[in-house]
DNA sequence: GATGAATGAGTTTTCATTCAT
DNA sequence: TATGAATGAAAACTCATTCAT
């Protein structure tokens, strides 16, 4: 079992196996032995591949932030006009939230003391500085009335954590619709319309 | 000094030296002799008051998020009129967010598969609760106008979030208060007044 | 068996068991683990004694300098005369070194670049020390004859290397006495009688 | 790059990598990583030229031996007169020993057990055999009045352990004369001369 | 001949937990 | 009650060696 595969694979072999494992247990919980295990490869591969455990943290992030901002961004550029930009940006998120946001915290709340998440560019988190856009471009446009249209993409953005199923308390598929809605009309109260 | 203490006391110590070394080091980094060398106890002690480490976080947790609610349920309900409870609510649960954000993460992410942080009750966090009492309140008593007061303050509760300094970019005395103004705003339309 | 041993007991075990298994295979394919599997403990016990594999090596090789240096020095003593004192001096270092030779050289040549073995106070070896003491003691009692006693003394220090069964090819005790008596020519040569 | 080079100057390339490595961080230190880059070569091309690393070593340690056996037989065959030879001798093995000192140890100590460094032959090292040919030599000639001069060689041999920098505490180029003369006046002596 | 991706046993070290005192 | 010496199962990481290409 020595078949020498792309290294690109190998590559995504190790993440995948790294994203799921991480999900299910927790980082900490997480062995190499787990990864490599489950990656189907032996425990010295990994080491050509990432320099410590914490590296394939590292790129999961990446990929991470990458993903969901990309996502929520094509879904509100999909709509024309702006209160159905919001809503797609709600739906969107709550989709890629409600699969993710597990993952999310896992990968970055591991180590304290390390998560400067988005400490680039703005400093805003990729998903936040999506809303943002829509919002000020909104605003701009005169189709928003928002005082902070920063700090609001902020808030909105974090109030997307209550689409966590650990964090509200009720499940089923209707309460996915109400919790949409209610996401919906506190992302169009907050942009001021309605 | 093998003085015998009180039980409560003993039992206070290890939780404060145990709260202390969680959040300077994270959870997984502090061993248990850690918390029993500053607990100024013996290691086998620990066991007369905790079954295991995990204990220790539990019963802070528990600590934790009976603090919180209790806060921001005092200084809404100091308030006599509607809006300025909200506002209370968020100028409240600012200052303890700030405060105490650190040891929130610690202790509810340390290990996955432990945070079903407020799976209890009604399942709201206690926090969210005392946010619910108010919307719904408030909108019986004819002052708010809210599709989902439960829900929305899933969702209000969880923009706070963005309290945590590491989650939005800016810093500073006046981003703060830019971010309160911000929060209060959202939360009266998300109320609908304003 | 988790019997308590009086601490000095447990740290002289790991130390004899250190002693013959680095004398055996040598430090580096020692394992802590075959350590303390020798001494009867827990791997984790190690700890509570040195804080790494590196502390038990330098502890040894203070003992093998203290307890050489006190065996040639007493010998030597004992003799009255200035001669007899130098084949005192060469027999008991030859007992000596012919045992623990191997140990020295396992102990003091492990890691290379470290061997600072006698940096201390004159810069010699508690060993060429007790030589010097002897030869210069000799050379202002108008016995010996010697240009330079000090690096005297430490050529024929180093000149017991030889004493090693691996250095000379010959074994066998005549080979020994053989040994001893071109060892104690040469020392009295050395020191100009004879 | 898959160029065919020699066979000869492929493991030149090898032995003089590994003697490089070797003296700079140790043999343990040294992987076969570092030797093959440093050679230009793969992994697998240095199985093709040594069965093991330890072979490597081997080779290392028999290039040592008789290059310093070389260099100080021709330096006393230079010189017509006995105590000249020995003089000779001294010298030109005070410069080998000073030079590769360091390789000697890294050589001849990494791994106890290995080092019957002159186990062949007539269980002389080539070094002292040279010494031990002048000794009898001489002795043969009524030049030298010496016991057992195969003994007296291999004690001589050894006592150039002091050469070693970290053996003698003193340093210096005065330092480096006087030891040199308290070398040549102990092989004389030892030689019955003087 | 030559490569280098892949292996996996082995290493040092940590630490939650137990239990004789 | 209270102690702390002792345990031993894990963890992260290394590296000599192999072998399909």
């Amino acid at each position: 079992m020595t078949r020498t595969r792309p290294a690109e694979e190998r590559r995504a072999d190790l993440l995948a196996a790294g994203r799921e494992l991480f999900l299910a247990k927790g980082v900490a919980a997480t062995s190499l032995d787990d990864i490599t295990r489950a990656a189907g490869v032996s425990k010295g591969l990994f080491y050509l591949y990432f320099r410590a455990k914490e590296d394939l943290v590292l790129a999961l992030q990446d990929q991470f932030s990458r993903e969901f901002a990309e996502r929520v961004r094509v879904a509100a550029a999909a709509e024309p006009d702006w209160p159905d930009k919001l809503d797609a940006f709600v739906l969107a998120g709550f989709g890629y939230y409600r699969d993710l946001h597990d993952l999310h915290e896992v990968l970055f709340h591991h180590v304290h003391h390390v998560h400067h998440e988005h400490a680039e560019q703005s400093g805003l988190s990729p998903v936040a500085q999506v809303l943002h856009d829509i919002l000020a471009a909104g605003k701009a446009a005169g189709a928003f009335d928002v005082a902070d249209p920063e700090l609001t993409a902020v808030l909105c953005y974090a109030s997307m954590h209550a689409f966590d199923p650990d964090f509200h308390g009720t499940t089923g598929p209707q309460s996915n619709a109400r919790l949409i809605l209610a996401a919906q009309q506190l992302f169009r109260r907050a942009a001021g319309i309605e």
